[in-house]
DNA sequence: TTGTACGCGTTATCAG
DNA sequence: CTGATAACGCGTACAA
């Protein structure tokens, strides 16, 4: 492998030269940046990123944590990431944490040690003062609503969204409403759950525990609800399903057990992803690919903490 | 930032004394290791692992070249690799290449420059050439069938399989036989396409070029085939479709269309993907995840070219 | 058992 | 415009 030093030596000039012509910058002359042009050529000379980034103080690689990726949620995210790393010149390593906390620490550790420039995690198991221990190690950026906190996010303001969509089926008629989520004990959940104990009180409506469905994160995972539904004595009218997958699941098993959508049971389904549309469910976009590019920017973004809340919007179609 | 110079300082002894300890090497004695220590505990030190990259020629990073990480098969393929990473106490650096060869070269320049000890490409557009190239630089695999080539690879003999699943379909009675694939222009479904041809050839069927169907990768896509279907004067009456999720989405348009299957139309899916156990979708089995294990592996492994072939298995449900 | 000195490949500073 | 030379932080012959 042929090194700055090499090339310097080949066209008979300094290293500081070699490194002037390979950097494009200002204060060489014409005739000798053609001599170490000739040099690279011949020589096939690449640089070593690792002694550049050793140089630099920076590796131009931003760290993304998510329990998993074969979810249609997780992949949208990094799909966006990816994007926009890509038009930045940046490099996505991948974490997948299976929300395990060692994992989570793993990759505050890298951040620590300066093997990424920043870190972006989707989904945490970790405490928040875990967190922010490592804020001062480097950039870290959370899917998750961290107003008053000191870290910035681009975040859907679930609390909100969920009592939107509560609203709109209480004015469709429906007074059993229940939803699902992928697992209670995450930030986002729990705020859909707090929006939800608001509602029914509000509203006058009562809590019923069995109304909620957890663990719901596949395709197959819409066949348990419509299990636990059919046993019930006095099952929901109406259902919030927080992933298109499940409503998906939802729909297609309905179907094979003659339960009739929207008239037996109303769901709305989340993300507005592309098998929402195909099989006609109402649900409420999120813009994933999007909240992804703006995760990864906020991550390599210099400045303080931001919080960017994502707007959603409901799209009607015929599950209710 | 304290480095390993100002430890030896405060600890009043040699950095490669320091050195040692950090590296759990012998011939440092006890009482020396603790003052290190001590130093180490005070001064919160951290190594900074761009300097040991630099210096050991290592990364522990492997590259990942995936088209987009949005569908299952390639999500399924990642998470098998980010599983066998963890144990290896590797990290995985993701490129989306969205079939754009510029995305793979980046790929590769980055092997070539040692900013990753290995490289993983799910599925190429480049030419073979290309890859050959850079093999001298580093661990390449690839994830398809690379016999007689100078690569290693983990790959499903699709000829063989693709050939299998015909004949089943012959044997159950069906002449009009079709299939579907993602992109006529990969490796593998070149593999798939000869299948196809050589299989009509030897049956004496006929080669309808119209029971092909490109570009069929996610849910909704299943769809187009039921609308081409529905306008054809002689429909197939079997399709191999090679992805669960667009086997899913035909079986659950034809219900729509009231198209009956299996008996108007057989379908076969491919992966064995929870939605086709959820939907009784007969599948030939490919176990992703495992695949992946096996091509992060190969990436790291030092040895020499080996071509790792993996059996499939048809499962035989309810669309047949 | 310990330490000196050098190499890894590049960028940045500063004097000419 | 050009070039020594000093960082960057760590591993490791080699010498003691």
């Amino acid at each position: 492998m042929t090194n700055i030093r090499d090339l310097a030596k080949m066209a008979g000039v300094s290293v500081t030269t070699v490194s002037r012509v390979l950097n494009n910058h200002p204060y060489v002359s014409e005739e000798k940046r053609n001599t170490v042009l000739a040099a690279i050529k011949e020589s096939n000379y690449q640089p070593n990123i690792n002694a550049i980034h050793l140089s630099m103080g920076k590796t131009f690689l931003v760290g993304v944590v998510v329990p998993f990726i074969d979810h249609p949620y997780f992949a949208l995210l990094i799909k966006g990431m990816a994007m926009e790393a890509l038009e930045n010149n940046y490099k996505l390593v991948l974490f997948q944490s299976n929300y395990e906390e060692a994992r989570e620490l793993d990759a505050l550790q890298m951040l620590k040690q300066k093997q990424i420039d920043a870190l972006i995690i989707c989904s945490r198991i970790c405490g928040w003062s875990t967190i922010e221990e490592f804020t001062r190690y480097g950039s870290i950026v959370l899917c998750e609503d961290t107003r008053g906190k000191n870290v910035s996010s681009t975040y859907v303001d679930h609390y909100k969204t969920f009592i939107f969509a509560l609203q709109y089926l209480y004015q469709k008629g429906h007074r059993k409403i229940g939803y699902s989520i992928g697992r209670k004990s995450g930030s986002n959940s729990k705020f859909r759950g707090k929006a939800f104990k608001d509602f029914v009180k509000d509203y006058l409506l009562p809590h019923e525990p069995a109304y909620i469905f957890e663990d719901c994160l596949y395709f197959e995972d819409g066949e348990r609800v419509i299990t636990q539904i059919q046993k019930m004595a006095d099952p929901p009218t109406a259902l919030l399903i927080t992933s298109d997958e499940v409503a998906a699941g939802i729909v297609t098993c309905a179907q094979q057990q003659n339960i009739s959508i929207p008239s037996d049971l109303a769901i709305i389904g989340f993300n507005n992803q592309p098998i929402a549309k195909m099989m006609n469910i109402t649900t409420i976009e999120i813009p994933l690919v999007e909240m992804g590019r703006k995760l990864f920017l906020q991550g390599i973004a210099e400045s303080q903490v931001i919080y960017q809340e994502i707007p959603v919007t409901l799209i009607e179609r015929n599950t209710v």
